[in-house]
DNA sequence: CAGGCATATGCCTGCCGGGGTATATAAGAC
DNA sequence: GTCTTATATACCCCGGCAGGCATATGCCTG
Protein backbone atom coordinates (compact mmCIF):
# COMPACT_ATOMS: atom_id res chain seq x y z
CA UNK A 1 0.00 0.00 0.00
CA UNK A 2 2.52 2.18 1.12
CA UNK A 3 4.41 1.05 -1.73
CA UNK A 4 2.29 1.43 -4.01
CA UNK A 5 1.20 5.09 -2.96
CA UNK A 6 4.76 6.21 -3.64
CA UNK A 7 5.31 4.23 -6.25
CA UNK A 8 1.95 6.49 -8.23
CA UNK A 9 3.06 9.55 -6.47
CA UNK A 10 6.11 10.41 -8.86
CA UNK A 11 3.94 12.23 -11.74
CA UNK A 12 6.08 10.97 -14.88
CA UNK A 13 5.60 7.28 -13.11
CA UNK A 14 2.21 7.95 -12.86
CA UNK A 15 2.05 8.79 -16.32
CA UNK A 16 3.82 6.03 -17.69
CA UNK A 17 0.81 4.11 -15.33
CA UNK A 18 -1.80 5.93 -17.17
CA UNK A 19 0.18 4.47 -20.41
CA UNK A 20 -0.21 0.74 -19.51
CA UNK A 21 -3.30 0.83 -18.51
CA UNK A 22 -4.46 1.09 -22.05
CA UNK A 23 -2.03 -1.56 -23.25
CA UNK A 24 1.34 -3.31 -22.59
CA UNK A 25 4.03 -1.72 -23.98
CA UNK A 26 7.98 -1.68 -24.89
CA UNK A 27 10.61 0.65 -22.59
CA UNK A 28 11.09 2.58 -25.81
CA UNK A 29 7.60 3.14 -26.88
CA UNK A 30 7.09 4.06 -23.38
CA UNK A 31 10.03 6.66 -24.14
CA UNK A 32 8.77 7.93 -27.75
CA UNK A 33 5.28 8.44 -26.12
CA UNK A 34 6.42 10.57 -23.41
CA UNK A 35 9.77 12.65 -24.05
CA UNK A 36 11.52 10.89 -21.37
CA UNK A 37 15.17 9.52 -21.80
CA UNK A 38 15.54 6.14 -22.12
CA UNK A 39 17.78 5.52 -18.55
CA UNK A 40 14.69 7.70 -16.81
CA UNK A 41 12.26 5.07 -17.90
CA UNK A 42 14.21 2.01 -17.26
CA UNK A 43 14.77 3.40 -13.85
CA UNK A 44 10.58 4.38 -13.36
CA UNK A 45 9.92 1.31 -14.73
CA UNK A 46 12.08 -0.72 -11.60
CA UNK A 47 10.59 1.43 -9.09
CA UNK A 48 7.35 0.18 -10.68
CA UNK A 49 8.33 -2.73 -10.82
CA UNK A 50 9.47 -3.45 -7.59
CA UNK A 51 6.38 -1.79 -6.05
CA UNK A 52 4.88 -4.61 -7.60
CA UNK A 53 2.77 -2.74 -9.80
CA UNK A 54 4.11 -3.72 -13.50
CA UNK A 55 5.46 -7.21 -14.96
CA UNK A 56 7.78 -8.01 -17.90
CA UNK A 57 7.86 -10.02 -20.53
CA UNK A 58 10.96 -10.13 -22.72
CA UNK A 59 10.56 -10.45 -26.45
CA UNK A 60 13.89 -10.94 -27.99
CA UNK A 61 15.25 -7.51 -27.06
CA UNK A 62 12.43 -5.27 -26.54
CA UNK A 63 11.23 -5.15 -22.57
CA UNK A 64 7.16 -5.75 -22.59
CA UNK A 65 5.87 -3.82 -19.61
CA UNK A 66 2.29 -4.77 -18.34
CA UNK A 67 0.38 -3.43 -15.37
CA UNK A 68 -0.46 -6.09 -12.69
CA UNK A 69 -3.80 -6.18 -10.99
CA UNK A 70 -3.42 -7.00 -7.29
CA UNK A 71 -1.97 -2.99 -6.42
CA UNK A 72 -4.91 -1.64 -7.81
CA UNK A 73 -7.38 -4.34 -5.84
CA UNK A 74 -5.58 -3.64 -2.88
CA UNK A 75 -5.83 0.49 -3.24
CA UNK A 76 -9.46 -0.44 -4.43
CA UNK A 77 -9.97 -2.20 -1.08
CA UNK A 78 -8.06 0.24 1.01
CA UNK A 79 -10.40 2.91 -0.14
CA UNK A 80 -13.09 0.57 0.50
CA UNK A 81 -13.00 1.52 4.41
CA UNK A 82 -13.04 5.32 3.05
CA UNK A 83 -15.58 4.67 1.18
CA UNK A 84 -17.89 3.65 4.14
CA UNK A 85 -16.82 6.41 6.48
CA UNK A 86 -15.41 9.18 5.52
CA UNK A 87 -19.54 10.88 4.35
CA UNK A 88 -20.43 9.95 7.79
CA UNK A 89 -17.91 11.28 9.57
CA UNK A 90 -18.91 14.84 8.49
CA UNK A 91 -21.75 14.41 10.48
CA UNK A 92 -19.50 12.94 13.54
CA UNK A 93 -17.72 16.01 13.71
CA UNK A 94 -20.45 17.92 14.36
CA UNK A 95 -21.14 15.62 17.47
CA UNK A 96 -17.56 16.25 18.10
CA UNK A 97 -17.33 19.27 18.60
CA UNK A 98 -20.13 19.53 20.29
CA UNK A 99 -18.81 17.55 23.09
CA UNK A 100 -15.25 19.54 23.27
CA UNK A 101 -17.23 22.45 23.32
CA UNK A 102 -19.56 21.22 26.36
CA UNK A 103 -16.13 19.64 28.03
CA UNK A 104 -14.78 23.05 27.64
CA UNK A 105 -18.17 25.26 29.17
CA UNK A 106 -18.51 23.03 32.21
CA UNK A 107 -15.43 22.27 34.00
CA UNK A 108 -12.64 20.83 31.67
CA UNK A 109 -12.02 17.43 31.91
CA UNK A 110 -8.15 17.15 30.59
CA UNK A 111 -7.23 14.62 32.88
CA UNK A 112 -4.96 13.21 30.21
CA UNK B 1 -4.63 13.19 -7.96
CA UNK B 2 -1.02 14.23 -8.09
CA UNK B 3 -1.27 16.20 -5.00
CA UNK B 4 -3.48 13.09 -3.73
CA UNK B 5 -0.91 10.48 -4.29
CA UNK B 6 2.16 13.09 -3.13
CA UNK B 7 0.41 13.79 -0.08
CA UNK B 8 -0.55 9.96 0.96
CA UNK B 9 3.02 8.95 -0.05
CA UNK B 10 4.69 9.44 2.58
CA UNK B 11 4.35 7.20 5.57
CA UNK B 12 3.14 9.59 8.89
CA UNK B 13 0.98 11.35 6.52
CA UNK B 14 -0.67 7.98 5.28
CA UNK B 15 -0.60 7.01 9.46
CA UNK B 16 -2.59 10.55 10.11
CA UNK B 17 -5.01 10.21 7.38
CA UNK B 18 -5.26 6.65 8.77
CA UNK B 19 -5.88 8.00 12.18
CA UNK B 20 -8.68 10.52 10.80
CA UNK B 21 -10.64 8.22 9.04
CA UNK B 22 -11.87 6.53 12.43
CA UNK B 23 -12.51 10.46 13.88
CA UNK B 24 -11.33 13.95 13.79
CA UNK B 25 -8.51 15.02 16.20
CA UNK B 26 -6.95 17.69 17.39
CA UNK B 27 -3.14 18.19 17.05
CA UNK B 28 -2.03 16.98 19.88
CA UNK B 29 -3.81 14.02 20.14
CA UNK B 30 -2.12 13.27 16.78
CA UNK B 31 1.20 13.55 18.14
CA UNK B 32 0.35 11.31 21.47
CA UNK B 33 -1.10 8.91 19.00
CA UNK B 34 1.65 8.52 16.91
CA UNK B 35 4.65 9.41 19.04
CA UNK B 36 5.69 12.36 16.47
CA UNK B 37 6.77 15.43 17.14
CA UNK B 38 4.01 18.56 17.19
CA UNK B 39 5.72 21.04 14.76
CA UNK B 40 5.83 17.63 12.08
CA UNK B 41 2.44 16.69 12.86
CA UNK B 42 1.77 20.29 12.13
CA UNK B 43 3.78 20.78 8.96
CA UNK B 44 2.38 17.00 7.78
CA UNK B 45 -1.47 19.08 8.32
CA UNK B 46 -0.20 21.77 6.18
CA UNK B 47 0.67 19.48 3.66
CA UNK B 48 -2.60 17.19 3.67
CA UNK B 49 -4.72 20.55 4.01
CA UNK B 50 -3.00 22.07 0.81
CA UNK B 51 -3.95 18.89 -1.01
CA UNK B 52 -7.56 19.24 0.11
CA UNK B 53 -7.29 15.60 2.01
CA UNK B 54 -7.85 17.50 5.44
CA UNK B 55 -9.84 20.88 6.44
CA UNK B 56 -9.53 22.20 9.97
CA UNK B 57 -11.89 23.69 12.56
CA UNK B 58 -10.98 25.63 15.15
CA UNK B 59 -11.90 24.76 18.92
CA UNK B 60 -10.52 27.39 21.04
CA UNK B 61 -6.98 26.96 20.70
CA UNK B 62 -7.43 23.78 19.40
CA UNK B 63 -7.45 22.80 15.72
CA UNK B 64 -9.68 20.18 14.86
CA UNK B 65 -8.71 18.14 12.13
CA UNK B 66 -10.98 15.93 9.56
CA UNK B 67 -11.37 14.04 5.99
CA UNK B 68 -12.54 15.68 2.99
CA UNK B 69 -14.59 13.48 0.80
CA UNK B 70 -13.60 14.67 -2.31
CA UNK B 71 -9.94 13.67 -2.79
CA UNK B 72 -11.55 10.11 -2.34
CA UNK B 73 -13.84 10.33 -4.61
CA UNK B 74 -11.44 11.44 -7.09
CA UNK B 75 -8.96 8.43 -6.01
CA UNK B 76 -12.05 6.56 -6.81
CA UNK B 77 -12.75 7.71 -10.00
CA UNK B 78 -9.51 7.54 -10.99
CA UNK B 79 -9.16 3.75 -9.81
CA UNK B 80 -12.73 2.78 -11.72
CA UNK B 81 -10.43 3.46 -15.14
CA UNK B 82 -8.50 0.47 -13.86
CA UNK B 83 -11.08 -1.91 -12.55
CA UNK B 84 -12.42 -1.64 -16.08
CA UNK B 85 -9.17 -2.35 -17.80
CA UNK B 86 -6.56 -4.27 -16.15
CA UNK B 87 -8.18 -7.41 -15.79
CA UNK B 88 -8.94 -7.48 -19.51
CA UNK B 89 -5.35 -6.01 -20.47
CA UNK B 90 -3.79 -9.77 -19.18
CA UNK B 91 -5.53 -11.18 -21.60
CA UNK B 92 -4.80 -8.99 -24.95
CA UNK B 93 -1.20 -9.29 -23.31
CA UNK B 94 -0.49 -12.36 -25.04
CA UNK B 95 -2.45 -11.26 -28.48
CA UNK B 96 0.39 -8.55 -28.20
CA UNK B 97 2.87 -10.81 -27.65
CA UNK B 98 2.08 -12.84 -30.52
CA UNK B 99 1.39 -9.69 -32.72
CA UNK B 100 5.17 -8.43 -31.99
CA UNK B 101 6.06 -12.45 -32.58
CA UNK B 102 4.56 -12.20 -35.86
CA UNK B 103 6.32 -9.09 -36.54
CA UNK B 104 9.35 -10.62 -35.71
CA UNK B 105 9.32 -13.91 -37.62
CA UNK B 106 8.00 -12.57 -40.90
CA UNK B 107 9.92 -9.12 -42.45
CA UNK B 108 10.64 -6.80 -39.22
CA UNK B 109 8.59 -3.65 -40.18
CA UNK B 110 10.56 -1.12 -38.13
CA UNK B 111 9.88 1.84 -40.40
CA UNK B 112 10.51 3.95 -36.93
C1' DC C 1 -2.47 42.46 32.80
C1' DA C 2 0.64 37.83 33.36
C1' DG C 3 1.08 33.11 32.56
C1' DG C 4 0.08 28.80 30.45
C1' DC C 5 -1.63 25.79 26.69
C1' DA C 6 -2.18 24.44 21.81
C1' DT C 7 -0.51 25.08 17.42
C1' DA C 8 2.08 27.22 13.62
C1' DT C 9 6.36 28.88 11.57
C1' DG C 10 11.28 29.86 10.62
C1' DC C 11 15.67 28.23 10.06
C1' DC C 12 19.09 24.78 9.61
C1' DT C 13 20.74 20.15 8.29
C1' DG C 14 21.03 15.76 6.20
C1' DC C 15 19.51 12.72 2.97
C1' DC C 16 16.97 10.35 -0.57
C1' DG C 17 15.34 10.50 -5.22
C1' DG C 18 15.23 12.03 -9.95
C1' DG C 19 17.81 13.75 -13.93
C1' DG C 20 22.02 13.50 -16.99
C1' DT C 21 25.68 11.07 -19.39
C1' DA C 22 28.37 7.25 -20.37
C1' DT C 23 28.70 2.54 -20.54
C1' DA C 24 27.48 -2.43 -19.88
C1' DT C 25 24.64 -6.24 -21.36
C1' DA C 26 21.96 -8.96 -24.33
C1' DA C 27 19.77 -10.27 -28.47
C1' DG C 28 19.12 -9.84 -33.27
C1' DA C 29 20.85 -9.33 -38.35
C1' DC C 30 24.41 -10.18 -41.56
C1' DG D 1 32.64 -13.12 -35.87
C1' DT D 2 31.01 -7.53 -36.32
C1' DC D 3 27.54 -4.16 -36.11
C1' DT D 4 23.21 -2.46 -34.61
C1' DT D 5 19.19 -2.20 -31.67
C1' DA D 6 16.89 -2.37 -27.08
C1' DT D 7 17.38 -1.98 -22.41
C1' DA D 8 19.68 -1.84 -17.95
C1' DT D 9 23.18 0.03 -14.81
C1' DA D 10 26.76 2.91 -12.74
C1' DC D 11 28.18 7.22 -11.35
C1' DC D 12 27.66 12.03 -10.36
C1' DC D 13 25.06 16.11 -9.29
C1' DC D 14 21.52 18.80 -7.34
C1' DG D 15 17.00 20.20 -5.32
C1' DG D 16 13.52 19.20 -2.34
C1' DC D 17 11.62 17.33 1.59
C1' DA D 18 11.38 15.48 6.32
C1' DG D 19 13.28 15.99 10.92
C1' DG D 20 14.99 18.89 14.91
C1' DC D 21 14.87 22.91 17.67
C1' DA D 22 13.69 27.43 18.92
C1' DT D 23 10.29 30.76 18.73
C1' DA D 24 6.08 33.25 17.27
C1' DT D 25 1.10 33.47 17.54
C1' DG D 26 -3.30 32.97 19.48
C1' DC D 27 -6.55 31.93 23.00
C1' DC D 28 -7.97 31.05 27.50
C1' DT D 29 -7.71 31.60 32.69
C1' DG D 30 -7.16 34.20 36.68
Amino acid sequence: MQATLSALAEPNRLQIVELLRRKPRAVGEIVEQLGLRQPQVSKHLRVLSEAGLVEVHARAQQRIYSLRAEPFKELDAWLERYRRTVDERFDRLDDILREQKEKGDKGHDHTK
